[in-house]
DNA sequence: AATGAATGAGGGTTCATTCAT
DNA sequence: GATGAATGAACCCTCATTCAT
């Protein structure tokens, strides 16, 4: 009966899976996952609506599938693989670079989770448990055994971990997705380089930290 | 006429819009706006489903309403105005604290932000425009005048203000909303002298920028 | 108490109701009963919606009323005893006239009884045993006793006149309503003429009604 | 793929189309489009509030389906047309009978067109255009070429030819809508007889059109 | 597996009417 | 008398989901 071989007719079942999670993607990042409705998706995968349900239980559980499927994590614990015996100053810069490539590729998704995020603040508190924080944490650990001692004491490692993440996240969103670019051009590298710079040594490196100066004025001029 | 004189008229009437705006605010940080029905804001705020009608012109008008009543530019504005005499660390330090603070009594507005963001990211490009892009360029003018002058040349001021803010915004998403506190608690206040210190001075100030040193392993003193 | 006397109370009770009205049967000529709202009603007289209700029990009342208001039914009644005295000629073309310019001054009411017509078929029933029916039979025992006597056997009298009324109304309809008359223009003139002599006379006034001729038959070649 | 050949479910689709499209008409007739919400007509129609939409864009949709598929003008061409080459007195015979039964057949269009005529001015403007105009016409050219040549100076044969469809129209309407046939019951033959012979001769086809005598003076015994 | 007609709950919005002031 | 806020029924329409074919 069966004419397909069964892994090819999963092969098949797994790319129309594929395709209709690509579309939803790519639609809910435009429009949002309750404006778009399920007929919306299979017209634009070329199937018929009831098809929709051959292939995902229901929306809800598509847009699980979805951020699964996107998940950024193994990435960003490949990126702090790769950079693990790398100097700080090399680390953080392929950090930037790396990071903000990957939102490059992965704008729709940045969009969906941003939109999603606050409904699902449960399930995402969980994610964060079980995988932000450890990611988190390793981070951390690097740079606490990568930075001058007595720095580490004055801050928090991990709290700056998240601070450089923020960065390069917030940075982004403006510059491409909110078309901050288009008015005050910069380009991609005195991007990166900026705010790699910012990370390691700050608007005023010089400045002791126990001695703040009044930036302009002139030391007595005597 | 009117038996009840205007100004106590126009003060009730205004009550009722701003409790069905806080109403409304409330329940879109927590479900989302296409998720929460016009009919539940009326129950929630007590009146009936025609009442809000009365109010409001209709439930997109009211959206727009409440982003109005709650922008945080004014403060923004006020927050930058207030530094301006200050040395650039105290600058710095206020700012973090008082955006932290701002954020902490709006953390409904910074849900639903995110949340309608992407779905109005070509009215949100204006607001850019007009809004945020000049703020920017305050901050980005009194920093230039407050830094070093050859960091000034290192790094893009505009990109730096932005990247302070996404410090903040992001660290108190984490924080707050994602309940990462909980597992790794830190203070208030050393998140804010976290981030304060991480803009004047980076995670490693004493490394000369061009010099990157391989930070732990002393290059064999002999 | 009151100051102002109960005549003079009554003659502004009655110019507001006359008001109120007026506008209504302008707004429901142009837009439908239906798709008026009481409030457009009201705001266009000048007062506030609830003031709608001082003056009439509600929006159906205030339709009867305009109809009672406008009935055409005195007019047509003074419009037969004008022409009780005149010759056929003349009655017919007074009677074409004063219909046509009747409805002129009455457009508004044309389209509102061609509107409601069919939702009051039973109301309008009632009318038209109690109104039309006798100003029908006064006007066809006129006719009766102005035509050939070989005539009215002929033809029903009755419905002679209600085909003259449906002509000069259908015409008017028309031309004037629905913009033939932009398309091919004939002058009022032309049009009651051309009315006035097919009543009398019909369009081959000739032509023996025991003999149909082939009209194009040449006559007679011999 | 579709189990049901495509014929087949075509025809399905169309028998349930006609269906709701039928039942719209008789409840339009009856109560205004207005008054008749899409749940009646749905329910009238044995399905679901939302299947309608399955068949039907919008309630206004169907409404101008409604009168496309009852279009009256194919019928008026082809009546036209049949009476092309007859004698006048057959051929305005044969309209008349013609057009009263086919009135007769659609007296819910009438009250529908009646009702929603006034509404749509417009469009219907439009149509009077595209439609009546050229068919009111063809028929004034049929007619200017069969009645006596001198009386095609006399009347505007267009204007005759829209006043005999205003007797039949409004003689049918007090007749079979309003009830007045209940009153003074006239058969149907007589109708379409009287309305003949009205328009072919008139009232007093004796008279002279340029004499007009005083119907009542004695004729003269001397 | 694939389809698309069918469903009915639910959403935003309008509006005639009431009523306290 | 005059007002306009308040109401809730009713309306049109959408959509996730089911199911017979």
């Amino acid at each position: 009966m069966a004419r397909i071989p069964a892994s090819q007719r999963d092969a098949f079942y797994e790319a129309r899976r594929s395709e209709l999670a690509d579309v939803a993607l790519k639609l809910w990042a435009e429009q949002g996952y309750d404006t778009t409705s399920v007929a919306e998706i299979a017209r634009e995968a070329g199937v018929a609506k009831g098809t929709f349900y051959v292939y995902f239980e229901s929306k809800q559980s598509l847009l699980l599938d979805v951020l699964r499927r996107n998940s950024l994590v193994p990435n960003v614990l490949r990126l702090i693989d790769d950079l693990q015996h790398d100097s700080l100053e090399t680390a953080v810069s392929g950090f930037v670079r790396g990071a903000w490539s990957h939102l490059s590729e992965h704008r729709e998704l940045v969009l969906l989770v941003m939109r999603e995020l606050p409904t699902h603040l449960d399930e995402a508190r969980e994610v964060v448990e079980r995988v932000i924080v450890p990611s988190n944490e390793a981070l951390a650990g690097y740079l606490e055994s990568h930075i001058p001692s007595g720095r580490a004491a004055e801050l928090s490692t991990v709290i700056s971990v998240r601070a450089l993440v923020g960065m390069i996240l917030v940075v982004f969103i403006s510059q491409e997705l909110l078309g901050a670019g288009r008015h005050l051009p910069v380009s991609e590298d005195d991007i990166t380089k900026t705010l790699t710079e910012l990370f390691l040594r700050g608007v005023a490196p010089d400045a002791p930290a126990d001695a703040p100066p009044s930036p302009r004025a002139p030391k007595d001029p005597t």
